[in-house]
DNA sequence: TTCCTTTCTTAATCTAGATTAATGAAAACC
DNA sequence: GGTTTTCATTAATCTAGATTAAGAAAGGAA
């Protein structure tokens, strides 16, 4: 049971806190616990929360006409969450929201978030700084998946993310990469014959 | 020459502005005229500067290893770009910014930006505001990419943006949607087929 | 340990979309 | 007003990656 000072460390990366401050960012989120397989979201609910991975791991992931699913995002610790689309305009989500791992979360859900702006406009600043992080964030991945080939963009997410190679089952890095679990093993075994 | 009336419009539309809010907000930009074909920005540059476009259109691409040209973002009247990676990380740009018609916006660059924010919190509200959408934005981009095939995306481009197809050449439409321009004319005699 | 489910790998075949090439039509430029 | 780039189209061929199928490994639960 992590308690929430990854949360405050990772704020104060990007603003600095007086300690009343600090608390009251934390009450405007409670703990949220999913066991594997559970999910934070569905498609189809209205998003109305925000999450902040303690531990574990969550995923985000579109499913498409013939079912497949398309990861977009891994979050574990350290990482927010949430379905923008759906939590901005009030919509149905497109995305589900499932934990990889069993995991531990802060949740806020957007009135909190707009009641914490109100009250600290430094927490406004902080969220337009990782919003703004996740934007570029999510323009490189764009980009990289348009004009990079797929063995390009795996050996690409294996130096980004070692750890999460190591963490999530392979069928899981396929579908963010954008490939089936079955071409991902052809890239490695590519890999693996043009390195010895 | 249009004047500055179509940013305070864009901006009321999220938040509210006094009169000297307005003010305020307008000596942090300088007019910018690009003639069509030249650049806001080239890829190696570091960007230095948001763009919000009062005329005309501009569009940021990246350029792979074969030289293919891959379209992120058009920005015609009304509309913010940037090389948000760049500008948030002092890099070199990824991105080139070029106008594909003759333009007229208005810049600002970051460190006007931060003084924006310090004087005016409302307005790092509002930068908050738009940059969650604009992530909304991209990452609806990239589902869309990922699980919609070739025909559907571009059918889904001409619902969205039924003005751009008027306006601009089918192969930046092409290079938007992730396709070549002969696919794309391809997929045009289809639909045609199709409907009579 | 055994059973059951999920994951990974290999290989054959298939397909959406790329590439190449050639032609005609517009625009843009002088 | 001609000429030179740029743009759009069609068609033949090619390829990165999907699909299908089937076996091997590797957990988990009991």
């Amino acid at each position: 049971m992590p308690g929430p000072e990854l949360l405050l460390q990772t704020v104060q990366k990007s603003v600095p806190l007086e300690s009343e401050e600090q608390q009251r960012l934390l009450v405007a989120f409670q703990k949220g616990t999913f066991p594997r397989k559970e999910f934070f979201l569905r498609s189809g609910e209205v998003c109305k929360q925000v999450a902040f991975v303690l531990q574990g791991c969550l995923r985000s992931y579109a499913v498409d006409e013939e079912g497949t699913e398309h990861n977009l995002q891994f979050a574990p610790e350290g990482w927010w969450i949430t379905d923008m689309n759906s939590i901005l305009y009030n919509q149905p989500a497109q995305l589900n929201i499932e934990a990889i791992e069993d995991t531990q979360a802060l949740l806020m859900n957007r009135e909190q978030q707009e009641l914490l702006f109100r009250d600290l406009p430094i927490l406004e600043r902080f969220f337009r700084i990782i919003t703004e992080k996740s934007m570029a964030g999510s323009h490189k991945r764009l980009i990289e998946q348009v004009s990079v080939n797929a063995k390009d963009r795996y050996i690409h997410f294996c130096k980004l993310y070692p750890e999460l190679i190591q963490r999530l089952p392979q069928k899981q890095i396929a579908s963010y990469i954008g490939v089936t679990p079955e071409f991902l093993s052809k890239i490695k075994s590519e890999l693996l014959k043009g390195k010895s």
